[in-house]
DNA sequence: TCTAATGTCTATAGCGACTATAGAGTCAAG
DNA sequence: CTTGACTCTATAGTCGCTATAGACATTAGA
């Protein structure tokens, strides 16, 4: 299997799989006589397990050690429960503040979509809220309130 | 005030108001006689701006954006809401991919909580239950499966 | 069999948003 | 007057790719 067959049956692109293989993520495969990569099913397992692992946002050096891992297993696999704790707590923190953020656009939005219809923007009356308790929202409310349409 | 004082107020680090100021976000403020940058009021709450915006995982072209505006303010601001409306769904794509990553990642930790009593690792029993639906729990499992402990 | 299109190769540079380093100059306190 | 902290510029490195250039290999059609 050349690297294009293999780019398609994963959908990753041929550069990328290179690119696995310039940083250790993939084996050097055998060439054919032109110097092309050729690659077996064993190969194809290997890319798709990273493939899984980056969609889920781990870093190539914690794969690194997964596969590591796989082509030599040693005693303790405590480790892998602790890489995964700590994954789990930063996608906690990233969510909550995420949601946070969502809803103070929401609110700001919500202003916005308000006053379109010739008045004065609801945002402009929105300047003069002391409600508001977003420092991005009242920051945006300064350069949108600095005019009318 | 110095960049090492604008710095420590805003809690940014010197080199990346530097930075800033190159990417053109930050004016060239004037120079002292030993050719050190002093800033004042307005370029610290324009900072403040920025970093507002940065911790919200703006793009810095974005809130350049947003700083033209509030440098040359034009008639038209729908493009402010519509810019909210594409970052609200954007956070909600991103929400919603973390809280599946999450679950799944916490299944994998619990199984592997389980199996430290000097039993056969629950992992290792874990490899054999075909109701497994993620593909990186499966392959994980696969990995940590190849061996007891 | 020739040719043109496509696929593959290597090496290098670019992206965004910084971060780190080197080597020099400036300033304030002891 | 010297020491140390601060600042300056310029350049290179980080991560995970992506894009480009220029050369070689293979394949399909005329």
């Amino acid at each position: 299997m050349k690297i294009g067959e293999l780019a398609e049956k994963t959908g990753c692109k041929v550069v990328t799989i290179r690119y696995y293989e310039k940083k250790g993520l993939l084996t050097r495969p055998p060439r054919s006589e032109g110097n092309y990569r050729l690659y077996d099913e064993a190969d194809l397992e290997r890319l798709e397990f990273i493939l899984h692992c980056r969609k889920h946002e781990m870093q190539l050096d914690e794969i690194k050690k997964l596969l590591n891992f796989r082509d030599h297993p040693q005693r303790d696999c405590t480790w892998v429960s602790d890489l995964l704790s700590s994954q789990i707590d930063d996608i906690s923190a990233k969510i909550h503040s995420l949601q946070q953020l969502q809803q103070q656009l929401k609110n700001l939005r919500s202003r916005c979509d308000g006053g379109h219809d010739g008045a004065t923007c609801a945002i402009m009356q929105g300047l003069d809220d002391k409600n508001s308790c977003c420092a991005v929202e009242n920051d945006l409310l300064k350069i949108l309130g600095s005019h009318k349409h």
